[in-house]
DNA sequence: TGTACATCAGTGAACGCGCGTTCACTGATGTAC
DNA sequence: TGTACATCAGTGAACGCGCGTTCACTGATGTAC
């Protein structure tokens, strides 16, 4: 291996899509482009032209375009995570219930700013078959966020129960089918759609921690 | 127009598909297509194959794709109203929130018994532009269903407030959020996996009805 | 340090594919007389 | 009732398209001597 730290600017930059670069940088322009122009828009060539690459590089570090797309995929789970984690910050530990809220408003947050690639991330049919390890890593990670913090209420005693597991299925679903029936459209086709979606999402949340405190998850 | 009473039974298949029922056949094939083969196999040749019937037909009662798949998604939304009401007959009517609970039941069964259809339903892109206005007919005609049982439960007493589409909002979010995820295999990746989807729907089930009695939806 | 060689991340032409849509057609149907 | 005609729901050939994937290649890189 050569060390990147020897080397000159320009000779950096004209080795960085030889070794090993391209691959991050396949996963940026798949994020580029599918926020750019959406799903349907998001093909294999299509991620290729927009790295300035032909569509045949990408065959070095992605076995398929699923892979490819799971690669994708991944990253926005692990930027959704950095956005919850964002939401997070500058609240008391002692107050999982506050971290609860957070979690549900970094969720919305990061669906509606970045609705194409939320929609990326919960398409399995693009990155079937061989799910990659590494969204099922990166989902993971993003579930066990929420997991702790309801670990943290039921031992603070805010939430009754010791299975986390229903608890969070629950805070999960709601925030996900507000963040994805807002995206379809659903609600401004419906009387709801005159409610704003971030007055409609902290309602919610607070219906959700209404939820998780009354009823006796057992 | 002619009598179809007056017809034989030969004669009446026979014209069958040349006088308006292709429309309704071509419908049917799409949910059949969709059913066995899933989103990704449902194109509207496809659809043509399963008619029997070539693949130029569809465009005398159909003038796209799009407007196509949006008939078979209204076709969806119709059948799920009608699997909802099944699991609404047989309910007094005196207590909305077991209405509530009908509905929740209905909507998470239909998404787990017809999977593809029920994600054809909510896949905007495959429907615009131009979204029949028949589909959108469709979907105010399920989301009147459960807007009515929450005024219900609102005139009862058993929820706090007078406006029912934030209330209404909550729970179809979470209803659609379960089923999604569940559908998505998320929940089979995550240590929730382990939880039977009939038991979580119906653990979650309860707590939407504790988060809308305990929640101020004012 | 200089040279010969192996490695491997790129290129671009080529493939076959099913797709949505168009179009001239044909033949069964309903209608006017 | 019988005939001539208009209508229109079907057919099937044809189109151009972008796609995913393959493959022989080339040229820059790192390595062995």
């Amino acid at each position: 291996m050569y060390d990147k730290g020897t080397m000159s600017t320009s000779k950096r930059r004209k080795l960085a899509y030889h070794h090993g670069d391209l691959e991050r940088a396949l996963i940026d322009s798949g994020l580029a482009v599918v926020k750019r122009s959406g799903i349907e828009a998001l093909s294999l060539r299509a991620v290729a032209r927009q790295a300035k690459v032909s569509h045949s590089a990408p065959y070095h570090h992605f076995s398929s375009k699923a892979e490819l797309l799971a690669a994708v995929a991944a990253a926005g789970f692990d930027r959704m995570v950095e956005g919850i984690r964002q939401q997070t910050t500058g609240i008391g530990l002692d107050d999982p219930l506050e971290g609860l809220r957070a979690i549900g408003r970094g969720y919305v947050m990061f669906a509606v700013c970045h609705p194409s690639v939320f929609r990326l991330m919960f398409r399995p049919e693009l990155t079937r078959p061989s799910k990659h390890p590494r969204l099922l890593a990166a989902e993971t990670r993003a579930f066990r966020t929420l997991l702790e913090t309801i670990v943290g209420a039921q031992q603070s005693g805010a939430i009754v129960g010791q299975d986390p597991r229903p608890p969070a299925a629950f805070a999960w679903s709601t925030v996900h089918g507000l963040a994805m029936l807002h995206l379809d459209g659903v609600f401004a086709e419906t009387p709801v759609g005159q409610i704003d979606i971030q007055i409609l999402a902290s309602q919610i949340n607070e219906s959700i921690i209404s939820g998780l405190k009354a009823h006796p998850w057992q």
